[in-house]
DNA sequence: CGTTTTTGACCAGCGC
DNA sequence: GCGCTGGTCAAAAACG
């Protein structure tokens, strides 16, 4: 009898333990799907990183100004050959115009549908001044159609307020002000590695994490995440926020994104 | 009613 | 010379 019972515990515990193990199961397997999409969203990026950053080597000599060039009209008031490019990421799904935000204000005298690209071209003047050389083209990107491609022909002959210039010392290069700029029009790629948790001390150790691993050199991001998923700080990390995620998670968060 | 946007027509350069 | 293409014009429509 007292044999019956000790073996009817052990089934009890060993019943317990699955139960648990099944548990941390789900939240590995939870995880890993989180893993898995991060993953995603860190390739995606890299991809258009690549592209951004080869556009802006290239961007003197791509098709795009070759064009501009080729086709400059002789009997135009006469326009400084200075031609500069900006991508500025949009919300491409709330935001179909075709609109930079760059300070200064713009007469839309024209669009086209140009051969190599889908996406309309609209052409604007400068409006802010009278007799402004300045043209603008905008165009979505051919690879990503959430950044839009603004190139900048001529300079401006006045500031950014509108007032004139009289001094050709400080307006030696008045495009280079949106393009300092270019940060602050430029919506930061905010990886959500927090789980889109608002608990700052939740999220710390998690970002922390991948901020220190992000700076190791791997060659790609299935070496990176294979790394990171051995490594027992980083799923500590990640299960904390996993974890928290879960607790403080509004419900509709997770409804809405099951239901995308 | 003035300003801006839209859009079809037109123009100029280029390649064949 | 002709067709294609990108850039500009300008009248009409839309907007504030």
């Amino acid at each position: 009898m007292e044999a019956h019972t000790s073996c009817q515990e052990k089934v009890e515990t060993l019943q317990t333990d699955l139960k648990c193990l099944r548990k941390e199961n789900e939240t590995l397997r939870f995880m890993l799907d989180v893993m898995n999409s991060k993953c995603n969203i860190l390739q995606a990026h890299l991809q258009e990183t690549k592209a951004a950053g080869q556009m802006d080597i290239n961007f003197s000599q791509s098709g795009f100004d070759k064009e501009a060039n080729k086709r400059a009209r002789t009997s135009e008031v006469p326009i400084h050959n200075k031609t500069q490019r900006i991508l500025v990421r949009t919300d491409s799904d709330q935001d179909n115009s075709l609109t930079v935000r760059d300070g200064y204000q713009w007469r839309k005298y024209g669009q086209k549908v140009t051969k190599d690209n889908p996406s309309p071209r609209a052409y604007f003047r400068c409006s802010m001044a009278p007799g402004c050389p300045v043209k603008k083209k905008v165009q979505r990107c051919l690879e990503d159609k959430s950044l839009l491609v603004a190139t900048y022909d001529g300079k401006h002959n006045h500031d950014v307020h509108g007032s004139s210039l009289g001094d050709s010392s400080s307006s030696s290069d008045t495009i280079r002000s949106p393009m300092a700029n270019i940060n602050s029009f430029l919506p930061a790629m905010a990886l959500d590695l927090s789980l889109s948790s608002p608990h700052q001390e939740n999220r710390r150790p998690f970002q922390n994490f991948v901020e220190e691993h992000h700076n190791n050199s791997y060659n790609n991001i299935a070496e990176y995440a294979a790394s990171l998923t051995k490594d027992p700080t980083f799923t500590t990390a990640l299960a904390a926020a996993v974890a928290s995620s879960i607790t403080h998670q509004p419900k509709k968060r997770f409804e809405s994104e099951h239901h995308t």
